[in-house]
Formats: structure tokens, C-alpha cells, sequence
RNA sequence: GCCGGGGUAGCUCAGCCGGGUAGAGCGCCGGGCUGUUAACCCGGUGGUCGGGGGUUCAAAUCCUCCCCCCGGCGCCA
């Protein structure tokens, strides 16, 4: 067993001057100057600068000659506050363990985005990797705490899966013994199944998507939180959602700040999302939004991107657009009993041109309207036999959303490529490392 | 799938238009420097110019086909 050691932040809170210390990390970088060594070391809580002199060290000078950036260390030395040091305080080394030597480590700063790609799996011990994955880990886990203090229970639905949920054509195919079966593109059909057992239930999982998309916004692999609740209207989902994600910046505004400081975050921006509710307008009213902004859209189009980040210009905090028109969404969505030619549907649209980060919509709870949109759809309804089931044996209303976790993490923090939200990111030509 | 940009040293790029012995900076290696913060100074090392075919006395450069990457669009979360 390894002896545990401090983190290297609690180096810098816990231990005075003079007193001796034992850390393990990684060398992030390396000054030699003189007789004497710097070698900043990193861990997963932060940095500090390591000071080797050979009158200190008791161990042999040898190792310190060849330490090499992202050297794997053991130090033991004595704590020293010194204005010189980054963050005002260092260790003076009497002892060194070297764990692992690394040759020449292939990033150095200036490379471009191909190579550092090819390299993501060193590339994310980079600060700017750390932060973001520190930020990911938080915005899931203020999410899954949203849900479980609301009562909502967590589920495993499939991810193979034997039918689309939409369109065929972005399905990724697996080997299924002697069949096919698909990778899931979204947990909501058997999410629907789960609420008659547990009324409101969860889940977060992979979904794929075989999109040759080519844009900041899209992977082929996303972890998806979906929301499923029986007796819940649109409004009251959309409820739900706001809730959730207001509450899930506030958590990372708290608890990340740092990571947020380190990418460049503007807070400020940011703090605008706390206050719910945040405005909802309609899809009629998006239209007219933005034909008054002179683009050329008519009732019945969709918005594309440039309408969209058009669109998030209007607000300071994320909004949402709501009663699409049914032939723009997707069979499942309950048609307005008001106005039959739109949907309940509901998309939350993140400001600052990030966009849609949910999609959401009460779902259609009549067995003949379901029945007819999957035929007029084109699809096979020996596929849905199951699902149309549900609205056979106790059909009940209720809707639900999807919130793609990645969309999320970009806008809140701040970055400029959905890549960077996922450690080991997928899209057509890439699946390496 | 479509539009645009790109592939030359370990990395970032110049050279290509107008064909004539492959360049720079960084890194790396060696030396120097008593406190570095992307250290600095001196010296050294480094190449199937993405791949195939063609034109030419001669191709990184011109022509042609193919591959790969990046940015954008549509689709979506």
C-alpha cells in the first residue's frame, strides 16, 4: 500500500513554513538555472513549485539532472513561503522518487487542433483539460441531485437498441448475433415505458448519433440526461427543466470557480441563468422575431443555425421556444388540441449562440393519433407495436426532455468547441484515441 | 453530402503564383548561467515535401486521380 500524501492544494492551505511534506504528482514544468532545479509538480488539485539544491537533497543529484516534463514524482522536502514561487509558496526538496522518466512530452504548446487530437490522451493533462473535466463532473452531479431530492428515480434503459426513435438514416449498426440492432440515439421510448411503474423517472447514457455533421455543436457520442415524467404537461416539464439547470450553474458557479477563472469565463454572463423563470416565447413568435431581423423564413421553416444564434441574441439567460409546427418535429409529440397544426413541443435555447441544449415536448397519449403519425412518418409499425401498447394499457399524459450534457458543459464554460466537453470526443473520421 | 481552407524537420510554418542542390523559429542533444515563471546565451542535430500517375533535361512547385485533417452548412441534444 502506498502511504496516502496531502494534495497539493492542501499544501498551500494546510502546511506553514518549515514544516516537511510529502507529495506525489506529475512535473508540469522545468527551470534549470544554475546549480539549481525548479520543477513545477502537478496533481489533480493544482501546482506548486518544487526547488532542488544539491546542498538540500539527500538523494542522488543523478535523477533531478534527468527529470523530464510529466515525470511521475515522489518529493519529500520542507515547506517555504517565498514571493519567487508561483502562488507564493514551495518545497525545497530533500528527497526524490522518480516513479516514471517521460521522453520528451509531445506537447509543448503552439500545436494545432489535428495534433492535438491524435495526442488527446496527453493532451488532457493539460490545466485548460483538468478544468473542464472538474466542470463536467459537477454539472452531472448537481443534475443527478436536482433529480433524486425531487424524487425522481434513476433508470437503466438500453442502449442496444432493435428500432430508431427518429429517422433511420444517423443510426449506428452493431452486430447483433445474426441480426442487426442499433446503437440508442435517445433512452425517451423506454423512459416512457418506466413511468408507469415509477411515474417520474431518469436516465443518463450515451447516445449516438451517425450525423456526418460537421460543425462545433455535434458529436457522434453524447451522454444524454433524459426526463420522463406521467401527469406532466408541457408547462410543467419545462418547469422541471429550468429548475434543473438553473440549479446546476449555480452549483458549478460555486464550486468551480477557479476552473471557470482559468478558462476565461465571463461569471457575469452566467449569473443572468439563476433567475427563473426564463422567458418563453413560440415558435410563431421566433418566426416573427426574426423576420424582423431580415431573414428569410416563413412559418412552416425550420430555423437553422444562423436563425438560432440569431435568436439567442434576443436574451441574456437561456429561453425557451415553444408550439412548433407538427411537420418540423417528431412523430411522438402531442399535437395542440388548440391548434392542431402545431406541436407541444418545447426546445431551451442557451444564450450567447450556444443554442438548443434541451429538447422536450408532452408526448402523444392517444393509441389512433399515435398510430397515425407513425404510419404518415413512413415508419414501421411493427417497430412501435410495444410503444403504441403503452397508450393501450392505461395510457396516461406526459412529457418529457432531453439535455444534452455536452451542450450544456460548452456554454457554461464558455468554450468554443463541443469537443472539449468530452474527454475522448467522436465524430465521423474520428474514434482514435 | 455540399462549400471553403489545408497536408513541407518531433512541433508551428515559409518556400509553390513565375520549376533549377530543402529553409526559419521552437523542441531535442551538448556547453554556459546563483531564483526560473512559455527563462536566457553559444554550438550541434534534424526531411520518403500526404500517396499514386503524368509533363519536363529537371517537380515541394505544373497537370491528374486518390487519401486524410480543419472550418462552415443541413440534421439535432
Amino acid at each position: 500500500m502506498f502511504p496516502k500524501t496531502p494534495d497539493i492544494s492542501e499544501v498551500f492551505e494546510k502546511f506553514d513554513e518549515g514544516s516537511e511534506v510529502v507529495i506525489r504528482g506529475w512535473v508540469y514544468r522545468i527551470f534549470k538555472v544554475g546549480g539549481k532545479v525548479f520543477a513545477w509538480v502537478r496533481d489533480h488539485s493544482g501546482y506548486i513549485q518544487v526547488v532542488f539544491d544539491k546542498s538540500c537533497l539527500s538523494s542522488d543529484w543523478d535523477f533531478v539532472e534527468k527529470l523530464t516534463r510529466e515525470s511521475s514524482v515522489e518529493v519529500k522536502g520542507v515547506v517555504r513561503i517565498d514571493a519567487r514561487a508561483p502562488g507564493g509558496k514551495e518545497i525545497v526538496a530533500s528527497n526524490l522518487i522518480v516513479y516514471g522518466y517521460s521522453p520528451p512530452f509531445p506537447i509543448k504548446g503552439g500545436e494545432d487542433i489535428e495534433y492535438l487530437l491524435n495526442v488527446r490522451h496527453l493532451w488532457l493533462r493539460s490545466r485548460q483539460m483538468i478544468a473542464l473535466l472538474k466542470i463536467k463532473h459537477t454539472m452531472i452531479q448537481a443534475l443527478r441531485d436536482w433529480l433524486i431530492k425531487n424524487g425522481w428515480w434513476e433508470t437503466t434503459p438500453p442502449i442496444l437498441t432493435g428500432s430508431a426513435v427518429e429517422g433511420g438514416a444517423t443510426l449506428f449498426e452493431v452486430k447483433y448475433f445474426d441480426k442487426a440492432a442499433y446503437l440508442s440515439q435517445s433512452a425517451q421510448l423506454y423512459l416512457e415505458v418506466l413511468i408507469f411503474p415509477l411515474n417520474k423517472v431518469w436516465a443518463l447514457t450515451p447516445s449516438f448519433r451517425a450525423e456526418k455533421s460537421r460543425t462545433r455543436r455535434h458529436l457522434s457520442e453524447y451522454w444524454h440526461l433524459e426526463v420522463e415524467a406521467a401527469w406532466y404537461d408541457m408547462e410543467d416539464m419545462m418547469k422541471v427543466a429550468e429548475d434543473m439547470v438553473s440549479y446546476a450553474v449555480a452549483k458549478t458557479m460555486e464550486e468551480r470557480k477557479e476552473e471557470l477563472k482559468l478558462l476565461n469565463r465571463d461569471t457575469s454572463k452566467l449569473e443572468k441563468a439563476l433567475e427563473i423563470p426564463y422567458p418563453k416565447i413560440t415558435y410563431d413568435e421566433a418566426i416573427k422575431i426574426l423576420q424582423k431581423k431580415g431573414f428569410n423564413i416563413k412559418w412552416g421553416d425550420d430555423y437553422g443555425a444562423d436563425e438560432e444564434k440569431a435568436l439567442t441574441e434576443e436574451f441574456e439567460t437561456p429561453f425557451f421556444v415553444t408550439h412548433f409546427p407538427k411537420h418540423i418535429k417528431a412523430f411522438y409529440m402531442k399535437e395542440d388540441p388548440k391548434r392542431p397544426e402545431v406541436v407541444l413541443g418545447f426546445d431551451l435555447l442557451a444564450p450567447e449562440g450556444y443554442g438548443e441544449i434541451i429538447g422536450g415536448s408532452q408526448r402523444e397519449d392517444n393509441y389512433e393519433k399515435l398510430y397515425n403519425r407513425i404510419i404518415a412518418e413512413g415508419l414501421n409499425y411493427q417497430d412501435y407495436e410495444w410503444y403504441l401498447d403503452l397508450r393501450k394499457y392505461g395510457s396516461v399524459p406526459h412529457s418529457g426532455f432531453g439535455l444534452g450534457i455536452e451542450r450544456l458543459v460548452m456554454w457554461v464554460s464558455g468554450i468554443e468547441h463541443i469537443r472539449d466537453a468530452i474527454p475522448f470526443p467522436r465524430w465521423r473520421g474520428r474514434i482514435y484515441p
